[in-house]
DNA sequence: GGTAAAGTAAAATAAAATTACTTAAAGGAA
DNA sequence: TTCCTTTAAGTAATTTTATTTTACTTTACC
């Protein structure tokens, strides 16, 4: 949190300018001097600095001109990805991943581990520390263009501290400090709540580029949120807001582990259908899902996903249902945040075919102001991979935004 | 929503250091030069320019000396109230208020409506102008100090096209364009829903002060929140956003007016409880309640506070579970916004006493995020004029951002 | 060659920072 | 009490720096 009774003075215009020529041409891609001067309304002699300041840096590139009616074609910009490097780490509930990517970000070189091979926590650090110095020597040409190291986790984090609060699948464990397995080069760490991360991700190089606010609504084995206000990731106070999955949407249902009834997370996640489908399977006689079972010896979110496509109406309707929940979740973060659009990610997103009239249907008979506007609902077209590209997304926001002191 | 591709240059720099410097003054009360240069990181030379533009302009004022141990003392400055005037309209569910405030905002002249003397909004309207121009008389000698005109409304409305949307009171209309009647000197027109302007006032006069970061939960007849955001109110993209009274905590429960099942504001509203009290009293014998109903004639909220008062155990168990459904209101707001703190406003503060441990016992045991941190719940100590000033505050407001291009 | 548009060089402008100074008060010594 | 030293606030003049203004060059279509 940046202090708000700080000043401006002329070299925070310089960054901010530098920042927001930057901010345009990632975002909207290839664009000329005289298109920068125009929609920042700066002037051209000015563009014309800021722009030989970050080719002189490798930060931009002149690729090809423009077609126009009349006069000297403008030359086309465009950011260079290539001009540094990042290095993604992105935990699950299963286990990690830590990838080299440069500013698209574009994964070039990628480890994953998973824990299942791991006893616990401190070995599964000790394995990340390890493959770490991995990503590090395939860097070796380029260690000082490495930005920084952005991680994402499915759970509470101290960005300050660089500390893992908690984490879904080690409980027991509280307060994991990364730096001490991630200090070689002294690079700075990044973290944030994954669905947060996957959101940021989604406003750089997803559906809602367009959009300064949105929501994006990640629904998978539990339930998160990321929330985009004027353009910058609002996670709160203390980094923990978003959490719609722990509102109650049914008081008098029954208690959740976070204490509270009822949960919105206890209704609508993938784990949810997936557990009404083993119990259809179990007492409800002979369909798909009781196929299934017997033949792979369990269920998974993708055998509904594969007998909703083959015509299985039990799948279909669990789909369904999961849809008119993801609906309820629509409409409550519509009503509170009022975005431009939603982005519903996770592996929910995989099923979009199946449940989005049912989404669409909540919406238009619940939404408050309905009547007015209704934002759009995208679905994420990014796999699993958004988290660890959000990841490496959070170095590329504070980079392009000037925090790294990098022009 | 100003254009977020926009360049700074450096009179932007110069309207922002003035902004700071207004706002500190503002919000912190009195302090010296050299405090100012400390806080906002300029140097005491620009702190000196910016401090002598605004006296000249009469903003600021030089009153009294700091105590320091040793050397020059500083000379306390603090911002001229009197310096500007605003006129603040106010839209509650049963008559308008109109007034002229100084920049406090303190109320120097006001005067009241009632729509049950009047037959529909046309003819309130016209009262509404007819005030106006009294107002404007009352200020006749310093019109040209007159920032502008800030309106709240207990619904939603369009800022740009100075329109109520809708209106509580008037259901049957829609789209009340406030310019026809207030167009008199072409003061500018700001308008908000009235829990966010309330939210507003409490960030510049009230309890959340040092807050950047808060929720103000109005629960009164209706329920409406006002998000704060680093400093500034998050009403979203179309303003109709922080509408928590209609997420459902039930969706098994009854339909709402709004199409959705379980509102929370059919469960946490003084409109609720007055209805319950009411049932009561019908139904349940012969308590306080039943003797209040027969001798008034009618049961208000003010009703179960005195019964509270009085001792009488229904009207305290009202209150309890009223408090309940806000502590489950606060619970969701903290999960979502994570705030620094909650402020709960409203006709429910002034059950402050009565509710507090129920609304404190239901966080304590269902906040997510409860082992870390628990923000700090404080009630509004601003009676029925929070939503009048507040609408003042949103002139206020716009004024020391620099956007009336007054300094 | 005329014209339209992109892009740039040099001077002007405007904001904050730096430097060196003045002003003011507290506290101790004569 | 008076004078002097120390501490700190506040300011004037100059410098620095980022953008703007103005005038110019470059480029390409017709």
């Amino acid at each position: 949190m940046s202090n708000q009774w700080v000043g401006d003075n002329l070299s925070d215009v310089k960054v901010k300018n530098r920042s927001l020529v930057l901010r345009l041409l990632k975002k909207k891609g290839l664009l000329s001097r005289i298109d920068l001067a125009r929609i920042t309304g700066l002037t051209q002699p000015t563009i014309t600095n800021i722009v030989n300041d970050l080719l002189s840096v490798n930060l931009l590139k002149e690729v090809g001109f423009s077609d126009t009616r009349a006069g000297r074609k403008p030359i086309l910009l465009s950011m260079n990805d290539q001009a540094f490097y990042i290095v993604a780490i992105h935990f699950t509930r299963r286990g990690f991943s830590i990838a080299l990517t440069d500013l698209g970000p574009n994964i070039l070189f990628r480890r994953d581990s998973h824990y299942s091979l791991l006893e616990n926590i401190d070995l599964a650090l000790l394995e990340l520390q390890k493959e770490f110095i991995h990503v590090l020597e395939y860097a070796t040409q380029s260690l000082s263009l490495i930005l920084g190291i952005g991680v994402s986790v499915p759970g509470p984090v101290d960005a300050e501290s660089c500390t893992i609060l908690a984490h879904p699948t080690f409980l027991r464990y509280r307060n994991l400090d990364l730096r001490k397995y991630l200090f070689e080069y002294d690079l700075p760490i990044f973290m944030m709540n994954d669905a947060h991360a996957a959101c940021l991700h989604e406003t750089w190089s997803g559906q809602a580029r367009e959009a300064e606010n949105m929501v994006y609504f990640m629904v998978g084995e539990g339930v998160g949120t990321g929330v985009l206000v004027e353009g910058k990731i609002y996670e709160g106070v203390n980094r923990k807001g978003g959490e719609i999955g722990h509102t109650s949407i049914n008081i008098f249902g029954p208690r959740c582990v976070c204490g509270n009834y009822g949960c919105l997370e206890m209704y609508c996640s993938t784990y949810n259908v997936v557990e009404k489908a083993r119990e259809i399977a179990w007492f409800g006689g002979n369909g798909y899902l009781r196929a299934v079972l017997e033949k792979e010896g369990k269920l998974e979110f993708h055998h509904l996903l594969e007998g909703a496509r083959n015509g299985d109406s039990t799948s279909l309707q669990l789909l369904q249902q999961l849809g008119q929940y993801i609906g309820i979740g629509v409409v409550h973060l519509i009503n509170l945040y009022d975005p431009e659009m939603v982005v519903i990610g996770g592996q929910a997103a995989l099923a979009q075919e199946f449940l989005e009239n049912s989404v669409k249907q909540v919406v238009e008979e619940r939404l408050l102001y309905r009547e007015y506007v209704t934002p759009q609902i995208h679905y994420s077209k990014w796999g699993d991979e958004v988290t660890l590209l959000g990841a490496a997304t959070i170095v590329l926001d504070h980079f392009i935004a000037g925090d790294l002191g990098r022009f």
